[in-house]
DNA sequence: ATGAAAGCGCTAACAG
DNA sequence: CTGTTAGCGCTTTCAT
C-alpha cells in the first residue's frame, strides 16, 4: 500500500495529469500547482512506480547479469564495473549466481524473462544452444561474455585465450623451461579448450613433444584443488620446472604446495597463474601471471548491449576478442638445471 | 513488443482469464485447452510479465542490495551468499556499489523505491540519519548490515569489531608483544571506531599505555596502502614489533613492506590482518586474521528481511550482533627481543 | 492551463 | 467449466 499518485494529486487538490506533468515535466502548469504538487510529494514520501511505465514505454531499465560466481574476484570486479557504467545510464542490474549449475541458470534466465529486463549480460554456465536459442528468440538483448558457443547468433564479448596462454608458455620456453606442467580446468567451454591449445601449440612450435602426463585437472577455483594438482605434477617420473595454471588461486595453491614440498619458487619451480587478481602483486613471490582485461570486457559488454537496447538492429551480431596480457613477476624465472 | 497473454489467448482459441487459471493453477480448466495454452505458450515464448503483478498484490519479489563494492571479497562473498539464499524464496537482488559516495548511495536508494523493491538491504557508506529515516518512513524493510546508527529504528547485524580486535590484541600481548602498530581507518563509522576502541581497552587492560604515535592511518582497501602505513610505522622511533591492520590486504601490503624492508614475519614483526578472505590461508606466511563470519552475517539478515516482508511488524526492530572469530597462523608469533 | 479517461498486462470477482 | 470485466499506477490523448 504505498503512496500513489492519487494520494499526491487529492493532496495537492490536483489532477492526477497534473502530478505526472509536474514529475516529467511534460507539459505547461501553474508556478502555483507545482509548487502544491512538490510540497505534496515531499510531505507523503510518493516515490512513483517505475514498474508501471515498462508496462507501457516497454523499458524497465534494469539488465540481468549471470555468472557463475560473484564471489570469484575477478568476476566480482567485472560485475562492479559493469554496474557502475549501466548505473551512469540510470540503469540497474540484477544479479545471479549460477554457481555453475545449468539448471540454475536456466531459471534465473526465466526469471529475468519475466522481470522483463531490457537486456541480458551473462558468462554461461550451459553449454545448451537450445537454451539460449530460447532466450535470443525473444528479441532481448543478450550478450555472452568469456564463453563462447559456436553458431549461435548472439554478440560476444571473449578474451583471446589461446594467444595469452601461447604466449605465458612461449615465455617459460625462452627461460629454458621443457617440463612444462599444466593445471587444466574440468570444463568443456571454449575458453578452456582455447586455453590448452595455446599450450600445446607453444610447445610443439619449439619443438617439444606435448606429454599427456604433464597435464592435470583442478577442479574448482579454490587453493586447495591447486595445492592437490600441484602435488600430482611434482610426484611425477618427470618433475616440471614449470606450473601453468588457470586460475591464479589455483597457482597460489601450487605455489604453497611447492613451498611446502622444501621447493623453491621459482629456483625450482616457476609458477604462471591467470587473471591478474590483486593479491598477485603481493605475494611472496609475486606471482607471473596473465592479467584478464577487465575493464576492457565490461566496457565493450556494455556499449554493446546498451546500442542493442536503443536499436536492436543496429549492426550484426558482433564477436570481439581482447587480447590479455603477460604480466611477468618473480614467480617466473630461468630454469635452474638445464640438461 | 513481447508477448502477451492476448497473443496467447488468441492463439489457444481461449480467453484471457482462462489462460491466467492455467499458468497459475487457480481454477480447474479442462484437460484440453489447459493443452492448448500451454502449446500456444511454448510455440510463443511467452514469459509473463511479473511486474503487473506487482501493482496489484504489491510484491516485486526482488530486493535492493546496496553495498561499497562487491569487488572487495568480503562483500562479495556476502552478497553472493544472500542472493543464494533469497532466490531460493524466488527473490531476486539489484545489486548496488556506492563506491564510498554518499551521493551515489542516495541515488541508487531512491532508484530501489521507485522499482519498488520488496526491502532493502545495505552496507551504508553515509552515516546520515536524516536520509535513512526516510526510507524508513516508506515501510519498505531496511535491514542494515556491518554498520550500526545509533538511534535509528532499524534493523541491523553486525559483527562485534570491539571483542574481535581485543581478543587480536590481547592474543599479541600474550605473545610478549607491548609495541604494537594499529593500522586504522579514515572512517567515522560505528565499525571503526569500536575496532579502535578493542584496541585500546585491550592494551590499558594489560598495563600498557596507548601511544597515538602508533596508531597511522590508511585510505582504502587496496595493499599499497597497507605499505605505506607499515612504512609510516615502520619508521617510527620505537619500532612496534606487530602490527594490526583492519583488513586483510592492508595487512598483506604491511607484509610485504615488512619483507622488502628485510625483516622477517613473524620473527622481527607479527602481522594481524581482518575478514580472513582466502587467501590469507595461502599467503606466505600465511596471515593470522579476525574471521569475518559471512555466512551468518547473511543468514540473519535473509532471515530477519523475508520476516519483515511477509509481516512488517513482527517483531520490534533487532539489533543482532555476531562475534568474529581469531583465526591464529604463521604471520603472527611471539616476540623475538622482549625487553 | 488543466482535467477526464483510455489503455498497458494481468488477476480475481462476477456472470452465466 | 469458461468468459467478461474492473481495476492496479501511471502516461498520454482528447476535451474543454
Amino acid at each position: 500500500m504505498s503512496i500513489t499518485i492519487k494520494d499526491v494529486a487529492k493532496k495537492a487538490g490536483v489532477s492526477i495529469a497534473t502530478v505526472s506533468h509536474v514529475l516529467n515535466k511534460t507539459r505547461y502548469v501553474s508556478d502555483e500547482l507545482i509548487e502544491n504538487v512538490n510540497n505534496a510529494v515531499d510531505e507523503l514520501g510518493y516515490y512513483p512506480n517505475l514498474l508501471v511505465g515498462s508496462l507501457r514505454n516497454k523499458k524497465t531499465y534494469t539488465i540481468g547479469l549471470i555468472m557463475p560466481s560473484i564471489s570469484n574476484e575477478t568476476f566480482g570486479r567485472l560485475a562492479e564495473n559493469i554496474q557502475q557504467k549501466l548505473f551512469k545510464h540510470n540503469y540497474n542490474i540484477i544479479i545471479c549466481n549460477t554457481l555453475y549449475d545449468a539448471d540454475v541458470e536456466q531459471a534465473e534466465l526465466r526469471t529475468l524473462l519475466t522481470k522483463k529486463v531490457d537486456g541480458i549480460i551473462i558468462i554461461p554456465t550451459s553449454t545448451n544452444k537450445k537454451i539460449f536459442e530460447k532466450i535470443i528468440n525473444t528479441k532481448v538483448p543478450l550478450i555472452f561474455v568469456d564463453r563462447i558457443i559456436r553458431n549461435l547468433k548472439v554478440d560476444t564479448v571473449i578474451v583471446d585465450n589461446f594467444k595469452g596462454t601461447y604466449e605465458a608458455i612461449k615465455y617459460l620456453i625462452d627461460l629454458g623451461h621443457k617440463k612444462i606442467g599444466y593445471i587444466d580446468r574440468m570444463t568443456d567451454h571454449s575458453h578452456s579448450v582455447d586455453q590448452k591449445k595455446g599450450y600445446k601449440n607453444a610447445l610443439e612450435d619449439s619443438g617439444i613433444d606435448f606429454k599427456p602426463e604433464l597435464v592435470v585437472r583442478a577442479n574448482g577455483f579454490d587453493y586447495g584443488s591447486g595445492a592437490d594438482a600441484a602435488k600430482k605434477l611434482l610426484n611425477k617420473v618427470i618433475r616440471p620446472t614449470a606450473i601453468f595454471a588457470y586460475f591464479d588461486i589455483i597457482a597460489l595453491g601450487a605455489m604453497r604446495k611447492v613451498l611446502d614440498m622444501g621447493l623453491k619458487v621459482p629456483n625450482d619451480v616457476s609458477i604462471i597463474g591467470c587473471d591478474g587478481m590483486p593479491f598477485t602483486q603481493s605475494c611472496n613471490p609475486r606471482l607471473t601471471t596473465i592479467k584478464f582485461p577487465i575493464f576492457k570486457i565490461s566496457k565493450i559488454a556494455c556499449d554493446i548491449i546498451l546500442k542493442r537496447i536503443k536499436n536492436p538492429d543496429f549492426s550484426k551480431e558482433q564477436e570481439v576478442v581482447v587480447r590479455p596480457r603477460l604480466i611477468k613477476r618473480e614467480s617466473a624465472g630461468p630454469v635452474s638445471d638445464p640438461e
